[in-house]
DNA sequence: GCTGGCACTCACCCGCGTTGAGTGCCAGGC
DNA sequence: GCCTGGCACTCAACGCGGGTGAGTGCCAGC
């Protein structure tokens, strides 16, 4: 196991790296540190951490640099997590408070964690799957056809043509409409299909084509946008990245348009818990020597969706961490009041 | 006035200087295009180039590259818009046809201007200002709050919440929601607001206020969606841009993220033709190296919203065009038969 | 187990001469 | 009058070589 010395020893290297962007010696260590020894023995606590992989040295008689593992134990063992001071806290909570719409909490919510972070954000919309349905609105746009409209407790509205396979009466119209919300207005999607699974049987012979296609249209809807959109900001910040550019810019970037990759990462989170995928546990190749930093928001005690940060390995991981927790508590907060 | 001979020399700098990133001098271009004339006599063309301005050095005896003057006098005169192959415009229609909805038309129409120019695409979503209604809905989701959803021609939805300064029965309401659509069903979003001018006057006295908020609300939603929203893609293309990468990029990508920025770009265009904007013809600061092409497209024959590639100033022009229009065509095609 | 000392390594910087693409100018030819 | 070949000049880019300094590993001594 490592001593308590060495242990400080790395977190000294990942402080002074992570500042300045370059390996750091031992002697340079001691003069900021006060670690109470001499370099010589910095030195060789330095072998020893190399010797396990927690640092490296870019080539022979360069200072050190944390590995990934490095970073893992530093994250894990070392640091806590930064808590936003009070003026922070009350610009985060100004705002948010501005927003007038879903859309603009989730635009404001990605400028504002690009910003506290100088990192690039990723923002989920709030999920579908874990939402309740607040209304569902049929409108009749020509005799054979329906639009659906869906309208959730977040904010969310998706909307759907259907055409049907019979001429439908506004009669039988305002009854579907009125049957549909009784069942399914403040339930979970989840529960949907069971609860509106008998509903055909409840009308005419030549209506029931009809209330199905409504139906399947509806429970379709649900199951397409468990594919969640995202929104992402900050990217300009990659161009802090580091000194390499075009090669370590350029995966990142396409690895951020894809869409399919970023719900992967941001899915890999726990439930309530943050998490920090440092370098190479992230699975895609291109963010190899990137971190992700994320964590699930919701409106009630459940997470909706999630958000987080994207930047490199180097980074300030209290500090993420800490703008990270704090704005996806506000979003939350905001959620739940509107 | 220039020569005939000295257009055909800008014509060939602009060539070469685009696919090779590289100065050109007077030798290299009477090897590679066959001027008839020998590299003394380009070197006075090209002199008298520089002297209007159209091409510069970037030092003492170097070869020349064209300046953002030399470009436009390349766009306007000298260069054709490249039309699609067979093959590429199948392509096209084809990756175009899958889509399902609105954002997905969008998404798609972004990766594809993306591929084809290896540029950064723009797309912005259907203007509401110029669209029509579809149909407006008011749901009572609480004794005095109410919820409206507008639904445009080009399968757009916006939602509202409305609180209302007092209780709204239900007969009411279902007044209110006929009168609506009978008037601005179909119509323009321009139309709108003397079209529901003297509606409250036909509610009972103590709905009028509530009217007059729910009408209020609808005025303000066309006003505030005027600022349309738009997608981007393909910016990891920027890679490709230049060889001193942090100062070029940066500017850009922060553009890229500010909305106004962009939709100022877009939004001089003229209605129907296309637009090039070299380097610093743009507004804005960052983009000052950058070139802008950009087109209206719509269902019918006017254009309902615009996109664009953003892109160096040292682009295929002629190809870049090129894909614009035909990508333009194709959505406007899309959304036509939706 | 810590420390000071010492030899060694190696990226980085600076100055220097060489190379070669490119230019401007000029005198001569069509 | 315009084009051409020739010539001297400029200057970024490249490669080379030595000096510098931060950093390392090892070892003997406290």
């Amino acid at each position: 196991m490592l001593s308590e010395r060495r242990l400080e020893v790395l977190r000294a290297i990942v402080h002074d790296y992570v500042g300045t962007e370059e390996p750091v010696g031992s002697k340079a260590l001691t003069e900021r540190h006060s670690l109470g020894v001499s370099p010589a023995t910095v030195r060789n606590d330095m072998a020893a951490l190399e010797e396990e992989g927690f640092i490296a040295q870019p080539h022979t008689s360069a200072g050190r640099i944390p590995t990934d593992k490095g970073y893992r134990l530093f994250v894990d063992k070392l640091a806590g997590v930064k808590p936003m001071t009070a003026p922070e806290r009350r610009a985060i909570q100004n705002f948010l408070d501005g927003a007038v719409d879903l859309d603009d909490v989730v635009g404001r919510t990605v400028r504002l964690l690009a910003q506290l972070t100088r990192q690039v954000a990723v923002v989920q919309y709030p999920s579908l799957t874990r939402s309740t349905v607040r209304h569902v609105e049929l409108l009749s746009l020509a005799p054979a056809r329906l639009m659906l409209v869906l309208i959730t407790d977040t904010g969310r509205v998706e909307q759907r043509m259907i055409d049907c396979p019979a001429p439908f009466g506004e009669t039988a119209l305002a009854d579907l409409r009125a049957r549909l919300n009784s069942r399914v207005a403040g339930r979970r999607f989840a529960d949907v299909p069971q609860l509106v699974q008998d509903l055909p049987e409840a009308f005419e012979t030549e209506d029931r084509g009809t209330v199905a296609t409504v139906l399947s249209t509806l429970l379709e809807t649900l199951v397409e946008e468990t594919e969640e959109r995202l929104m992402i900001g900050g990217t300009a910040n990659l161009t802090r990245f580091g000194h390499d550019f075009p090669l370590t810019i350029r995966p990142v970037l396409e690895a951020l348009e894809e869409q399919v990759v970023l719900l992967k990462l941001l899915g890999e989170v726990q439930d309530s818990g943050m998490a920090v995928r440092i370098g190479h546990e992230n699975a895609h190749e291109g963010l190899s020597s990137t971190s992700v930093v994320s964590v699930g928001y919701g409106s009630g005690s459940e997470a909706v969706a999630k958000l987080g940060v994207v930047g490199p390995t180097r980074m300030d991981y209290p500090g993420t961490m800490g703008a990270v927790r704090a704005v996806a508590r506000y979003v939350g907060q905001i959620l739940a009041e509107s």
